[in-house]
DNA sequence: AAAGTTTATAAAAATAATTTGCATTCTTTT
DNA sequence: AAAAGAATGCAAATTATTTTTATAAACTTT
């Protein structure tokens, strides 16, 4: 049941004593052998922090913890992250904190079985974060998700410039009255797309006519659809704060005989990859995961080689982001 | 560093010894202390197995191991069993076997750090099956892919039973020429919903008229489209083995001014959240991942629970499909 | 090829986990 | 509600496991 020492010095063929002081961090490590010892007992299932010998290449376990959703969105996540993991001797795991009673406990267990956690939990807020640094110290960590109040270190995409640039596009393309449906506001990165918006157009002398709150999800764009009806305003460039909520309005709007991007010009977010299957194809806001999965993964790995004693000054990296143009805007 | 009893004895407010008698069984378990004890131990990060107590509904760590793509479906896949899990007190972790070097290595390390493994590797071989249960002996394990051989015990849906219903409606709505797009057929379930297919139009005298192997993707179903154009026949009754390639087909077929459900019926497969958003609404085989999840974690638990010397006859449960009628089939 | 390093080993020492015997507490039965 | 029986808690003793040490062997570098 137990691993021990013995069990280790058996399989790998090295005495218990070269073994102990293997795992306990006396050698240089810049040997065969002290690789050979490591990768033995990692695959005996012994827990140890390979943290000293850095210059070995070991294998690396890092969580990602998401609060997921059935979304097409965090597929295309996960798939950048596993395959950025795995050119980098990266072990990645992926857990859920949706239906987690306390995060910041679940997160104290995984940083038990990890080298690193990143962390995206848009609805957490600056408490939550809080008492997340607060149990786990100076354990890697690296939040995704915009951060409220600057505690955890953070790379992401540069939401309020997302929504500006649905902005300057539906205002280049001569739209006169404007509209968003935004995603939950408790989510920061909702907030921000708003706000990118929502300023463009002031400084341009529009304002939002029409807003609505959705869920991210096909049927809240669709109810969307429903409640514009009451709008007369005709001609109204929408910006939608994801592709999926964007599909689910424009395609409601097509059957019920509007025309876009006549009646409507909508922007969407995410560039998720049916948004250029469907006719007309989607104009939206490109993220590059790779990109986001590659800077996050480097960074934890810098965090988990060169220890820090602690956060002292967490940054927040904005990742570009960039409008494609497609066919639902003028 | 490492977890010693002292440390779980202090937390939890019990002696050394009582914790040591906990943690090596001797306890019968049906104290609170038993509980609080293991619980103090877990969230320290101390492993052991709590097989013993069973009956204090302690919690469980299960992995999900799949071979990841950027595709919808998994995230439906994970929304159900991270919901479900998150009702049993199961946490469940998620992990890619796509890029790993030995899927039998990967699975042999997750065994030390769960307590059960559901796997799910389309493209694994009887071999690669064997080399597993081999490596694992009788550690808990299930597949919700179909195996082939009958190697590993498996809960996974009635492909055969689904592209028999296709080619059922296909045939009902009196087609006289039909055709398929597969998934790739190196994954079994593949073959099998083409062979339910094929077998249920030769039964009625029919046969498959155009075949075109895709990948699962959007794209690959956009491709089909561009080979069926060298193809003569009109009025094809098309079963597609997902609903990606499907959507990919109709939508492409549509501009390039073909009619459905008039020149192409088209049946998907899985029932994906998009398929019911984008007009005409897509007819489609409706796999119920709730219900996968919860057969698949509640055998897992099972066989947690009620450990057996070995797995002798591994058992094939087939979960029933469904047809849902919407808008691509006359 | 010799001197300087590093690494490996067996034995000794230190640390950690388990068991024991008895006291205490909790459960069940009458 | 009391007594018998069973389970649990504790300190000390025992056993198991890990780490250190002293020395030998094997590399590396000049």
């Amino acid at each position: 049941m137990k691993v021990k020492l013995e069990e280790i010095a058996k399989k790998s063929g090295y005495s218990v004593a070269t073994v102990s002081r293997v795992l306990t961090g006396k050698s240089k490590g810049r040997s065969q052998s002290v690789r050979n010892i490591l990768l033995t007992a990692r695959d005996l299932g012994y827990r140890t922090s390979s943290v000293r010998y850095t210059n070995l290449d070991l294998p690396v376990d890092i969580a990602l913890i998401t609060q997921h959703d059935a979304e097409e969105f965090y597929s295309c996540l996960y798939e950048s992250f596993d395959r950025i993991a795995s050119k980098k001797n990266i072990h990645l795991s992926i857990h859920s904190a949706k239906y987690s009673k306390s995060i910041t406990e679940q997160i104290h267990i995984l940083s038990k079985y990890n080298d690193g956690v990143i962390l995206m939990a848009p609805t957490l807020d600056k408490e939550g974060y809080k008492n997340i640094i607060a149990k786990i110290g100076s354990f890697p960590i690296i939040s995704i998700a915009p951060v409220d109040g600057n505690i955890v270190p953070t790379i992401t995409f540069d939401s309020y410039e997302g929504g500006r640039l649905a902005a300057e596009i539906l205002v280049d393309s001569d739209y006169q009255n404007f509209g968003i449906i935004t995603g939950p506001l408790e989510k920061l990165e909702a907030n921000l797309r708003r706000n990118g918006f929502q300023d463009y157009l002031r400084k341009k002398g529009y304002k939002i006519n029409w807003e609505y709150q959705g869920n991210y999800s096909f049927s809240s764009g669709e109810i969307a659809f429903e409640n514009i009806k009451k709008h007369k305003k005709s001609s109204l460039g929408i910006f939608s704060s994801n592709d999926q909520m964007a599909l689910g309005f424009l395609h409601t709007a097509l059957e019920n005989g509007a025309t876009v991007p006549g009646d409507f010009g909508i922007i969407g977010y995410d560039n998720m990859p049916y948004s250029k299957v469907f006719y007309p194809k989607l104009s939206t806001i490109n993220t590059n995961l790779d990109l986001l999965a590659k800077n996050t993964l480097e960074y934890i790995i810098r965090e988990i080689k060169i220890p820090q004693k602690s956060i002292t000054n967490p940054t927040t990296t904005l990742l570009p982001v960039e409008l494609i143009k497609r066919r639902t805007h003028k």
